[in-house]
DNA sequence: CGGTATCCTAGTAGATACTG
DNA sequence: CAGTATCTACTAGGATACCG
């Protein structure tokens, strides 16, 4: 871990390859960009463009948000109520990643999403 | 591999973390985008910023070059001759794909080298 | 509703040795 | 020089069951 953070320190790109690690870390941050969600609310926005793959099961959500929460991306707001209500929002760091993703995104829809992309492998 | 597929049309984010999936693919693009490399320079290039951690196997490398050419990012230059040279350089595609990493980049340098990255993740 | 606790499996990266 | 072959350790992710 020590070792880890060192390679934090000399490279930002290794950082964010770490931070996002985790298949579906991006995808819900990207889902929060539009206002806080409920834990369920997440897992269902996941299924939702996961072309009817399998649901995220809750051991692995869980993990994604602490782990979110702890890079300080999101956040995580307990009402404290019964049943159980809980919302995960954007901090203020996880708002200036946005258009991180949103370059991500428009990269991938101009090159992942359509066929041509083989085209475009020659050269 | 077809349910992956299908994955890949359907989210772009979900594409791009397949393709740059793997420690080191992002780095080596960015180090190809000031020219050409053979193989042995990009793995002492690896070396720096890595914090004086272990440096990448051949294995490994080896592999992660064949991932990113497949994925179109990358171009192999095999000169035939002995003792082998081999170059590495960007596709269109690679080059088009420079500016995201440069914005993850200045992200990380922005929120993730600093200390002060902790006390932004108070909202 | 929003999680945890266990168990299991597949894939990823590292060590090490060897080759055209 | 630029890889491949083999073997091992670790971990991310999924299945399933249960809890406050």
């Amino acid at each position: 871990m020590a070792k880890a953070k060192s390679a934090l320190r000399s490279c930002p790109v290794a950082a964010f390859q770490k931070m996002i690690s985790g298949k579906y870390k991006l995808r819900i941050v990207w889902d929060l960009k539009d206002g806080p969600r409920r834990y369920g609310e997440i897992r269902s926005g996941l299924l939702r463009g996961a072309a009817g793959s399998a649901e995220i099961t809750p051991r692995v959500l869980s993990r994604e948000l602490k782990a979110l929460t702890e890079s300080g991306l999101i956040d995580r707001r307990d009402f404290g109520v019964v049943p159980p209500k809980v919302e995960y929002r954007l901090t203020r760091k996880g708002r200036s990643f946005v258009p991180v993703i949103s370059a991500i995104r428009d990269w991938g829809e101009r090159h992942l999403s359509e066929p041509a992309a083989l085209a475009d492998a020659a050269e």
